[in-house]
DNA sequence: GTCAATAACTTAACCGGTTAAGTCATTGAG
DNA sequence: CTCAATGACTTAACCGGTTAAGTTATTGAC
C-alpha cells in the first residue's frame, strides 16, 4: 500500500538517490535540476510518500527514540513523570516508548533487553530493587541512560533524583514546629536508598528537635498488599499509641490509603493532628488541603533526564551527570 | 559495540546465511551441523549478540509495535487503559508506543504520522473531537485501527466503546429510586458523541421515572478551565436551586473537582444529597464513598482493543468489529 | 561404477533508505 | 580550440538482517 522511494524512483525513471536527496531536502545542495525536483515532490505529494523511519534509522544508527522504564504507568506520579518526559523528548525531535516493569525484577530486565533490540537511543529508567545486575551491563556497553527516582549509590550512572532527606525532614520539622510530639512515620518495606533517605529525613528532624526516635511509630508496611497491610497496622498503632499527634507518609499511596481509613473510621484528622506527605495526589490535595507536602519537581524531573540522556546520546564519553534536585515543602 | 550477525559471520568464516539461520532457531531445518551450530551460538553467546529489530522489522514488514494514542497519559483512567493494553500486547508478543495528544487534533495527527513512519503494526486511538479526518485516510489506507472510548457514527471503524447511555441511566435511576428529585447534571462542553449518549441516559431516567427534564440543573463546564469554571458554576446553581438533592458526574475529574468544592465548603455530602460519577478514581472512593459508580471494564477495554487490533493486522480486510462493553453500576 | 539424493553450506538479492564515488554533457576561461 | 570545472545525475555499496536459488562433496541405491 505505501510508496516507497524506490517506487517514485522506478515510476519517474530516475535513480533513487536523485529521489533519496530531494525528498530529503537536499535537492538544490546537491544540484537537482529545479524541473527534476517539481516532478520529484509532486509526485511524492499525490501519492503520498512518507519515508520508512526503520530504514532511516537502520543505516543512522538513531532511532530518535527514548526508552522509559517506570514500575507503573497506572502509578499517577510515573504517569506524570512519563508525559513530562514525553512533553520534553518530543520539542527535541525524540518519541518515548513506555515500559511498565509492574515492579518485578525479570520483567524489567526483559524490557530493557527488548527496547535495546528496538535500538532506542538510550533508556530513562526508574528502577526496581533489583536491577543492578541489568544497569551494570549498560554502563559496560557505556548504553546511554538516565536513572530518575531512584538509584544505587554502587553505580556511577547519571540519575535525577530529589533530595528525599531533607524533603522529608523539613516536613518534619514543621510538623514538629505546631507543636506535635508524637509523630508516626508510615512507610514500606522496600529497601531502595531513597526510601532510607526519607526514614533518615525523618530521625533527624526529631534529633535536631531533641525529640527520642520512638521505633514504635516507625509502620513498615508491606509494599505488595498495602492496602490490607495498612490497615492492620495502622489498627495496631493507633490501639498502642492512641495519642499520636502527627503522621508522615513516606509516600503518596500510603497517605491515601490512611486517609482513607481515617475517613471510613470517622478519625478527625484536622485536629487531632499534624499530616504530612512525600508527593500530592488529587486525592490528598482535596481530602486532606491542610497537609504539609513535599512537593517533587515532576516536570523538572522529566525535563532534566530527557536533557541528561540526549547530551549523554551525543557524547558517550560524557561524564556522568548525577542531580539531586531541590524539593519545595509547604 | 553491539555485535552483528555479519561481524559473527566474518569471525567464523562462515555466510551470513548459515549464522542467521542457526541464531534464529532454524539450524536443524536448515540442516546445519551440530558443529557449527554449537560454534556460531557460542559466539554469539561469548559476545552478546542480539538482533537488531530494525532490521528484522525491514523485511518482515512489522514491527510487532503498536502505537496508542491518547489525550493525556496524566489522566488516571487513561493511564489504566495504557496499562491493559500494554500488559495485553506483551501477553502477544507486542510492545507499544503511547502518545499523548494533550486534546490537540493537530499533535493527535502529527503522532498518528509519525506513529506510521515509524511502521507500527497498528493504532489504538482515543480520538479527540476533531480527528475525523486522520482517521478518514487511515480507513483509506486500510491502516489497521481500532478507536477505544470515544467513536465517530459517521466512520465505519473499529471500536471498543462502553455503554455510556445505559450507564448514567441506571445511575441516574438508582438515584431517582432513593427518593431524589432535583438531580443536577454536571458535564462539558465537548461535542463528543460519547458525552451526548450520558445526558441521553439522565434524560432518559427522568422520562421513565416521569421527572420533567430541567435545563437550569445541567451544568456545561468549559473543558479547558474546568478547575475554576466548576467552581463557578456549581456556586451559581446551588444559589439558584439551593435544595438540590444529587447529582450526577459525566466524568470523573468533574466528579472530583466537584468534591473539592464540597468538602471545602463544608457541604454534607452524605445526607442532602446522593451523587453518581460514571469512572471512579482513587480520590471519589475515598471521599464519597456512597457514591453510585458507572464502573467501566477497564481491563476489558485494554484487552479487546488489543484482540482486535491484533486480528486486524493479520487480516486486512476484516470487517469492522464495533463493541459496546456492558457497564457496572453500583 | 554411475547417478540421483542429500547434507552442509554459499551467493546474491531484497527490505527502504543513505552516501561515497563515479559518469557524461555542457560551460567558460585561457 | 583545449581542458578543467561544474551541473545533473547514476552506480554500487552499505545498514543488519532474511531467503530463494544455487553449489559442492558425500552417501547409497541399483
Amino acid at each position: 500500500m505505501a510508496i516507497s522511494l524506490k517506487d517514485i524512483a522506478i515510476a519517474l525513471q530516475v535513480s533513487k538517490t536523485t529521489v533519496s536527496w530531494v525528498l530529503s531536502g537536499r535537492g538544490d545542495e546537491k544540484k537537482i535540476s529545479m524541473a527534476m525536483q517539481e516532478k520529484i515532490k509532486e509526485y511524492a505529494r499525490l501519492h503520498d510518500y512518507h519515508p520508512n523511519f526503520l530504514a532511516k534509522s537502520l543505516n543512522s544508527g538513531e532511532t530518535n527514540t527514548v526508552g522509559l522504564v517506570i514500575p507503573s504507568i497506572a502509578d499517577t506520579f510515573y504517569a506524570h513523570i512519563a508525559r513530562e518526559v514525553e512533553l520534553e523528548a518530543e520539542k527535541r525531535g525524540y518519541t518515548v516508548t513506555f515500559c511498565s516493569s509492574e515492579a518485578n525484577p525479570e520483567r524489567e530486565s526483559k524490557m530493557i533487553r527488548m527496547l535495546k533490540a528496538k535500538q532506542v537511543d538510550g533508556l530513562i529508567i526508574a528502577a526496581t530493587e533489583h536491577t543492578k545486575e541489568e544497569l551494570e551491563i549498560l554502563l559496560k556497553e557505556s548504553y546511554p541512560f538516565v536513572l530518575i527516582d531512584r538509584f544505587f549509590p554502587g553505580l556511577q550512572t547519571n540519575y535525577v533524583i530529589v533530595d528525599n532527606e531533607s524533603g522529608i525532614r523539613c516536613l518534619t520539622e514543621k510538623i514538629i514546629a505546631q507543636g506535635r510530639k508524637k509523630i508516626a512515620y508510615i512507610t514500606t518495606d522496600t529497601h531502595l536508598v531513597v526510601i532510607r533517605k526519607r526514614l533518615d529525613g525523618y530521625k533527624n528532624a526529631l534529633t535536631n528537635a531533641g525529640i527520642p526516635f520512638d521505633p514504635s511509630l516507625v509502620v513498615e508496611v508491606i509494599r505488595s498488599e498495602y492496602e490490607k497491610d495498612i490497615i492492620r497496622k495502622l489498627n495496631v498503632l493507633l490501639n498502642r499509641i492512641p495519642d499520636v499527634d502527627g503522621f508522615v507518609f513516606a509516600t503518596h499511596y500510603l497517605a491515601e490509603e490512611s486517609l482513607r481509613y481515617f475517613y471510613t473510621n470517622n478519625i478527625n484528622m484536622t485536629e487531632r493532628m499534624t499530616l504530612g506527605c512525600f508527593h500530592q495526589t488529587t486525592s490528598t490535595s482535596i481530602l486532606a488541603p491542610q497537609m504539609i507536602i513535599v512537593e517533587q519537581p515532576v516536570a523538572m524531573i522529566g525535563r532534566q533526564s530527557v536533557d541528561i540522556l540526549l547530551q549523554a546520546i551525543k557524547n558517550k564519553q560524557m561524564p556522568v551527570v548525577q542531580q539531586v534536585l531541590p524539593v519545595i515543602v509547604n
